[in-house]
DNA sequence: ATCGCTTCCTAGAACGTTCCAAAAAACAAT
DNA sequence: ATTGTTTTTTGGAACGTTCTAGGAAGCGAT
């Protein structure tokens, strides 16, 4: 019957002994080894069952040349668009066999610092990173030197040949400006994102080409840094207002600084879509529920972790270390926040 | 300096070689133990920085009483209010110097299952789980039996004397209608959440009760239930405003599903707060950025979390299994959503 | 019977820690 | 110097697996 006293494991050596055979034929049923006889397999597999046996990966680490754990580690599991990514890096990661491990870091390079130690201690065979804001470039050159493979999601670290997987920034940015020229938009504003960010250099590079193959001036486009949420939209916004031209519709660094674009244009009484046309980025679960339904970028979180996904598991396996990038395409998803026609039907992702 | 020949990592014994000392040594300054002397203590330290050494804990786990692991389990991360509950719990577990893990089971029982074996085969100390819906009751029986601390976070197990930490539902529910009674409102809802929930029956009763202490007549109240979506509080409003007598307010399983009931109440040209009132249950950082502002009962997640954290701590340093629930306070947390006087300023959280 | 050949099973040495018991070193008091 | 005491240090046996090499059983052919 189950049970066991408490605190003190069953082990393989019980196991052997209650089936009658040796702990070395016990590991080889465990492993489901194709060389023992159906009759003792039975046997053994009886006796894990009626001592409650549970395998002990820990001591089975100590020989085996790697686990099977793997580390995620997100800068802000509170944010959905990191929330669905981490979801689909661990679908991927379970249906490989792997055994993934979410931390979250909050944005603080000291937690994700003791985190990274934590899942090497902890003997991860693999790890997806996504960075910390002020991460420091040399991060995970430890974690590199000692052969683990890692993956960067999202964030990129300088001077690093570390493979990284997010979506086309600049393709995105460049989309979302197309979209507001062909609307008769003339001044249009980037909302949000950190000053430091390098996501957001990329789109605000996008931005400004984009602008610049319109006939427009980058130089004269407002473009106001703030918090990556819902406050920051809102004060992003206010300062875009304020300038002597205001925009007339904004691209925004994501779809949740495009929320509080839309609350705080509902503040001021403007109507976000017809008064002033919002465009956000990522294309979040939520923001086809929105109220307007957003306009976004969609970048497909969840491809974007299986693919990151994908690039561990294939450097765990060749022991290689890959430095390839992963760009994930983008596409514009039309919905009621920045005017204009109506595609058919709402639609959601790719 | 750093590196070390990748796939060979540097034991204790290399470093009790480089230091000249005996590797039980090396031991005693890895659990910064008072009884070596601080000379030795450098010594050792200096080469564990120069080979980069990196502690085995598996290893050491093989030996110790129980792991410093501990592993949580949620039933849907993609839910900011489940996101939320697990940063809290982890916070804490941090803190207290354990190694917090986090798995997802997008409510699946199957997946579930496997988490938890994969956990128990990791050796975790403790478990904090958040069931999926449909959980068998004996799910966690093998956990219990072998002694491993569990707590449970939100929903309880039938007949099972796990510990268990949620929020006030009833109270919560409570507090929900005898704000809309006093507001004038005679017909009132409770919209969203699955049938079979347990959260929800609980809630349920607390609006029953409620209803019945306010004279009013509980089995004449519009109850739908709906998946807890956006979507699921769409449908549910559609079902309550087809009623006869439609409800003029409505208490919402939770702030999701509040929010869908006020996407469809604007698309039926209804403003929430004006219209007819709604309240949600979470307070979950969106509530407060919503349009309109969502008045609901806010539980003070994170503290719920760290409770949790907190128990299954005990139980572990004690060695000894609590039965001891804890069901956290809870308070009405009133913006526009529900109409009425607003409080002198926006509140968020106790 | 003995020999080869399979097929199935097993002893025992790893793996990298912890921890007990006891040795060695350091110091203080004679 | 010797002794006693305290502070440091150490050998070596665990812990629960895996894995290599080889042993035992079974079986058909000589």
């Amino acid at each position: 019957m189950a049970a066991g006293s408490p605190r003190n494991r069953v082990t393989i050596v019980e196991i052997a002994a209650a089936a009658g055979v040796s702990k070395s034929t016990v590991s080889l049923v465990l492993k489901a080894s194709e060389s023992v006889r159906p009759s003792t397999r039975d046997r053994v597999n009886a006796a894990i069952r009626d001592l409650g046996y549970v395998y002990n990966r820990g001591a089975a680490n100590l020989r085996r040349a790697h686990s099977n754990m793997v580390g995620m580690i997100i800068h802000d599991l509170i944010n959905p668009f990191c929330a669905e990514l981490a979801v689909g890096i661990e679908r991927s990661f379970q249906a490989a066999g792997y055994v993934p491990f979410i931390a979250n870091t909050a944005e603080s390079p000291v937690r994700q610092a003791e985190v990274i130690k934590l899942m090497r201690e902890q003997g991860v065979a693999g790890l997806i990173v996504s960075a910390a804001r002020g991460t420091p470039d040399d991060a995970l050159d430890g974690l590199v030197a000692a052969g683990v493979p890692v993956v960067l999601a999202m964030r990129r670290l300088k001077g690093r040949r570390i493979p990284m997987v997010g979506p086309d920034s600049r393709l995105g940015a460049r989309l979302a400006v197309e979209r507001l020229v062909e609307l008769g938009h003339r001044r249009i504003a980037f909302l949000g994102g950190y000053a430091d960010s390098v996501v957001r250099a990329e789109r605000l590079e996008g931005f400004r080409t984009a602008l610049a193959d319109a006939g427009l001036d980058p130089a004269a486009a407002v473009t106001a840094a703030a918090a990556p949420t819902r406050d920051g939209g809102v004060q992003a916004l206010e300062m875009a207002l304020a300038q002597r031209h205001p925009p007339t519709g904004a691209v925004c660094f994501n779809d949740i600084v495009a929320f509080g674009v839309c609350l705080g244009l509902r503040r001021k009484g403007i109507e976000p879509g017809r008064g002033f046309a919002v465009i956000g980025f990522d294309d979040v679960q939520e923001a086809v529920h929105a109220d307007p339904p957003l306009t976004t970028i969609a970048v497909d979180v969840m491809g974007l972790g299986e693919r990151a996904a994908q690039s561990v598991l294939r450097m765990i396996e060749t022991g290689r270390n890959t430095t390839e990038d992963h760009i994930g395409a983008v596409h514009l998803a039309v919905r009621e926040s920045c005017g204009g026609p109506l595609p058919d039907r709402t639609e959601r992702r790719a």
